[in-house]
DNA sequence: AGACGTACCTGACCGC
DNA sequence: TGCGGTCAGGTACGTC
């Protein structure tokens, strides 16, 4: 599930049930994340406040009393999941009680998600963080920083959208869907795409977050799902997962095109459009 | 440095 | 109903 629009709906989420409370219980259920809790963690974490809830990419970073840095990444299928208190599921793996009462419930069927603590005066070098590029959210993300991201790169564009260092935040999903947003084809070489393409590209990739982003807001309204679960929500795609059918606004006969394509780039199910991205 | 394949883990789904 | 194969929105790591 988790894009960046996806955790920053779940950043969203978070906030009124964490800024400014402690977490006065933490129970680490199963330490073995896609990569092994630091050691402590439960109880290094206990008994702070939290003072921000911030998102680089698709990182979360809740800030802590004691100048530490609690890091989420939710890897496939982490999500945080209000109502732990009505029973635990298999699979939730952290539970976080606030001195307000809250229960929160970190719950990951495939384990690909994973946290660490660094301290917050050197959370930029974080080895996780320091590679990162340009959040689409952000100033910085701009069509020259596109154009210096990915000169040179052979690689087909939407392979290229998808390294962290060049869109951070980007995944599989809103890759796709940003490139039919732009009218490009997915499988030009990523470093031969013209400046006036790349300007229609970074307007289409902020526009795809926003909207997605709005889709979860307005979704998350009572912010906590039937489920349960934060950040969860039904958001329609223009080409994703829609092969065969005939994309948005398309005039032409699905029945004779073929309508929307797949293919795999890197391993990766790509949709687009072979009448409307060039 | 960049590009590619593979590994990690569980659940859902499909065809037989 | 059961079983095997395939697929899933993530990143890391080894190798070329």
């Amino acid at each position: 599930m988790p894009e960046l629009p996806e955790v920053e709906t779940v950043r969203r989420g978070l906030l009124p049930a964490l800024l400014g409370r402690s977490l006065s219980r933490v129970v680490v259920r199963r330490a073995d994340l896609r990569f092994p809790l630091p050691s402590d963690f439960g109880r290094r974490i206990e008994g702070r406040r939290v003072l921000a809830i911030e998102r680089r990419g698709k990182y979360l970073l809740i800030g802590l009393t004691g100048g530490s840095v609690w890091l989420v990444h939710l890897g496939m299928s982490g999500s945080f999941r209000f109502g732990a208190d009505a029973g635990l599921l298999t699979h939730d793996h952290l539970v976080i009680g606030t001195d307000a009462g809250t229960l929160i419930a970190f719950h990951d069927p495939r384990r690909f998600g994973f946290m660490d603590l660094a301290a917050a005066d050197a959370i930029d070098r974080h080895p996780r963080l320091a590679g990162l590029g340009a959040d689409p959210l952000s100033d910085g993300f701009t069509p020259a920083y596109l154009r210096s991201r990915l000169a040179g790169r052979r690689s087909a564009l939407k392979t290229a959208l998808m390294d962290q260092a060049v869109v951070a935040g980007m995944g599989n999903i809103y890759a796709s869907e940003s490139l039919f947003r732009a009218g490009l084809s997915p499988a030009r070489a990523a470093g031969g795409v013209p400046a006036h393409a790349l300007a229609r590209l970074t307007a289409a990739i902020g526009a795809v977050f926003a909207d997605a982003i709005a889709a979860g807001g307005s979704s998350l309204k009572d912010h906590v799902q039937p489920s349960g679960e934060l950040g969860c929500f039904q958001h329609s795609f223009a080409v994703y997962d829609r092969a065969g059918q005939p994309c948005p606004g398309c005039t032409c006969d699905a029945a004779v095109t073929g309508g929307i394509r797949r293919i795999v780039q890197g391993g990766r199910a790509t949709y687009y459009c072979p009448r409307r991205q060039h």
